[in-house]
Formats: C-alpha cells, sequence, structure tokens
DNA sequence: AGCGGGCGTAAAGATTTGTCAATTCTGGCT
DNA sequence: AGCCAGAATTGACAAATCTTTACGCCCGCT
C-alpha cells in the first residue's frame, strides 16, 4: 500500500482524487497549503508527492525547490491548464512527471504506476556507493571500472566523465554541466576537450554488447549513456 | 487557419460560433449527428473537435469514449448545465477541457487557444517510458527506435520530432509546437527546417504496414501520426 | 483554366562534432 | 632544479548534421 501525498487547496478535487485511488491500492493524505505540504513531504513517509503549482503560501515551484534541496522524494506536478512553459521549467527544478489541469483521472494513475515502478534518479545516488547501468561498474571507493567483469584502466579525467554520465545514465548531460563538474571550469565553445575525452572513452569502452553506441552524442546539447532498454519482466504484450 | 469540428444538434449554434470563430482564424465545419460525427472526428482533418454531451444517435460521452480508443485529437467538451457529474466523467473519459452551455463565445475562443497552444493532453507516456504505436516503438533512455523490431537510425533532431509526433498520435501537431518542443525555437513562416526533417524521417521510417502513411500532413495546420489503420469499421457492432 | 499559398525535397551553406597529431601541463624521480 | 612519461589541452581538418535556399508540384479558390 503506498502512501501518496497530495499538495492542493482544490478539496474538492483531492477528494475526488483519494476515492479514485484507493481501490487501486494507494493511500491518499491531503494537505491543502504549501508550507505544511513541505513539511509533511519532507517527513520521507510518502511513495510519491502530488504537487499543484498553483498554492497559496508557498508556491508549487519554490516548495518543489526547497524539497529537492534535501530530499529525493518522488514528485508529479499538477498545473492549471494552459502554459506548456510549466513543463520545461517543472521538470528542470526536478519533478519526476508533469500533468496538465485538467486530467484524467486514470492518466494519473497510469503516471502515478510508471514513476512508482522507475527507481529513484541515479543521479540521486549517494557519492560512494558504486553505480552499475548494463554491463559497466563504476567503484568511486577504488575509482576502478570493469566491464563484464574485466577491468577497464582510465585516467582521472575519464574516470570522472563516466561516473558523470552513468549518473545521469539515460538522460542528456550537457557540455557546460560536464566541463563544470568534471573540469572544474566554465565551458567555452571552442573547448575540444571534452570531446576528446569522450572520445577515448568509446574507444576504451567499445560498444555496447548489442553492438550499440554506448555513449551517444546529441547534437548541440550534450552527450547521453544508453540506459540498457528496460527489459520487462514478461507479463503481457 | 485551425480547421475545428462542431458536433452539436443546435444549428443555429453552430452557425453563430462559425461567424464568431471565422474572423479569429478558425474554420469550424459542423455536423448534427452522433455517428458522422465521429467518422469526421477519426479523420484526424481536425485541430480541435466541440462536441456537445447531448447528441441525437450516438451520445457524447460515447461518442468521446470511442474517439479515444484509436485517437488523441482533442475534444473541448459542451455541457447543458455546470453538472459536476459532467465534469468528472467528462474529464475521466478524456476531454481535454470542457465549458458548461450556456457560454460566452470570448471565454469559448480563449478556452479552444489555450489547448490549441498547448501540446496534446493525454500525452499517453510519462517520461523515460518507451512509446509504442504500431510497429514503431521509441525508447527515450536509448534514444533508439525500432519499427517491428528493427532499428532505426535516426538524427538527435529526428528522433525528437519522431517523439513530439508520437506522444500525440493521432493528433494534430503544429509547426509552431514542433519548432518551440524540437528546435527550441519559435516558428517563423520561412523556416522549412521542420518539413526537411519530417521529409527525412518519412523516408527512414517508410509506409505503415497497410501502405499508408505514416505521417499525415494536414495543410495549414500540421503534421500528425497515423494512430490507427483508419480503415477499421468504426461505430458499427 | 489560371492563380497563389502551402508543401516536398534536392542541394548548397553553416554549425557542430570526431579524432589525429602536436603542444603544454603535471607529478614523480634523480 | 632538471628530466621524463603519461595526461590533458589545443590546433586542424574531415565528417556528420542542421538550416536555408531554390524550385517545382499540388490543392483549393476565383
Amino acid at each position: 500500500m503506498d502512501r501518496l501525498l497530495m499538495i492542493d487547496d482544490d478539496r474538492e478535487l483531492c477528494e475526488m482524487i483519494s476515492e479514485y485511488l484507493a481501490p487501486e491500492g494507494f493511500k491518499v493524505e491531503a494537505v491543502y497549503h504549501g508550507e505544511k505540504g513541505l513539511e509533511r513531504a519532507l517527513s520521507g513517509d510518502y511513495s510519491l508527492v502530488l504537487l499543484d503549482v498553483m498554492l497559496p503560501g508557498l508556491g508549487g515551484f519554490d516548495l518543489l525547490r526547497k524539497l529537492r534541496a534535501t530530499s529525493n522524494t518522488r514528485v508529479l506536478l499538477l498545473t492549471a491548464r494552459g502554459e506548456e512553459v510549466d513543463r520545461i521549467v517543472g521538470l528542470e527544478i526536478g519533478a519526476d512527471d508533469y500533468l496538465p489541469k485538467p486530467f484524467n483521472p486514470r492518466e494519473l494513475l497510469a503516471r502515478i504506476r510508471a514513476i512508482l515502478r522507475r527507481p529513484v534518479d541515479a543521479a540521486k545516488a549517494s557519492p560512494g556507493e558504486p553505480i552499475s547501468v548494463g554491463d559497466v561498474t563504476l567503484q568511486p571507493g577504488s575509482r576502478t571500472v570493469t566491464r563484464g567483469g574485466e577491468r577497464v584502466e582510465l585516467t582521472a579525467v575519464e574516470f570522472d566523465l563516466l561516473q558523470a554520465l552513468l549518473r545521469s545514465a539515460g538522460a542528456i548531460v550537457s557540455r557546460d554541466q560536464l566541463a563544470r563538474g568534471v573540469l572544474g571550469r566554465e565551458f567555452s565553445p571552442f573547448d575540444r576537450s571534452i570531446d576528446m575525452h569522450i572520445s577515448k572513452l568509446r574507444r576504451k569502452l567499445g560498444d555496447l554488447p548489442g553492438g550499440q553506441e554506448r555513449i551517444r552524442t546529441v547534437r548541440s546539447a550534450g552527450y547521453l549513456y544508453a540506459a540498457e532498454p528496460a527489459r520487462k519482466t514478461v507479463g503481457r504484450k
């Protein structure tokens, strides 16, 4: 039985959602005010927070930002009709998903399940913990990397670069982020250093077992470590 | 010039709305009967459907339900009274918004614009979840696309473009939305970049198994990914 | 039928990226 | 301090990809 926290001042809607989700195995608690919502969300008692962006008191965005400062709790953002800008902003701040109002309850249910199904963002994995994606494992403690059990020798920058990519496996990491995080300096457009290291990493790691590219280039955006195609347990087709 | 489909048996109202919206850049076609309305709505030629819930023949709710079975076409529901029940049922079934009769034409116009401005509501999948429509599957995690199990090589823009279309499969996506969402910039009338990439996508993906167009052009409105083999017997038992 | 705008797409032009090779930097060692 | 090997960065140019230009077709309208 998952516990959900709904932060929305529309009590009627909260009630409705609560009733809709109860038979699906979710216990919904509602809070109608920002500050109180943040407090509850931080308690860590909930599998997921449903957060309205239009809130009395602390606004939804601000709340999310503060929440993210110390918590990885998953958040599904609910926005008022209209603004698509919200989506971009919301996901950037760290929402796990986004749903515009008015929404279809079934849609909401589907998204809740989707969020709960996937693991908490690897980017938020505590430092020091080994990271494994597919056949590659990286151990921050000993600064070693193995692929299929075999040790792969990497230089310092290569290691940090791979770590940054693995922490965000399946998501694009920009050169800016890599420059700051790995090289410790601002990125300038003429800087080919990152590319160079990526090139070397690729050569050392080779392609994925399936023969696909391991590190993909997303033009004018950055690089992405290919997350393994989620192998679903065969349930339905 | 967006094309709207109005399904309402009140001919006088249809006429009035049509005249009111014409100068605003909307071409309204009216259908006064349920079955015929569903058929037209499924054609994918309209940016939005204005649907009355009280209809002779197929009722509004039933129509919407059947429409949603295969299409994401956007729907603005017109309800007889501001009944709370209607709201819930309507949103439950998948309307993008609703407006109680009698309504102010300006209000209608505002809502229409709001719906058209944002991406299709039931943008099926959560971020990160694979999207499958027909024989094509797109995996955001590894940024790969397969058709009938075979890998299809796409460039970054092509991939993002296909993703945008698939998320709204069955509904028209305007060049504006594609420019903003895929290219990250405002669309300008001389910009043929989108068309260019669509062209390449078509070549790479080929036609649907049934031999029909996979990505349809809706003149002066946008593009639409065919959600269904459009030749299904619809509305018959 | 003639016209004009919307669309498809080949091809040229502009950007961004991959990578070899040369140069500079860093630490460890004598 | 001076030397050295490996590592990081930069220069240079090829390759990939995106944008713009250009032109022709098609469709709806008069």
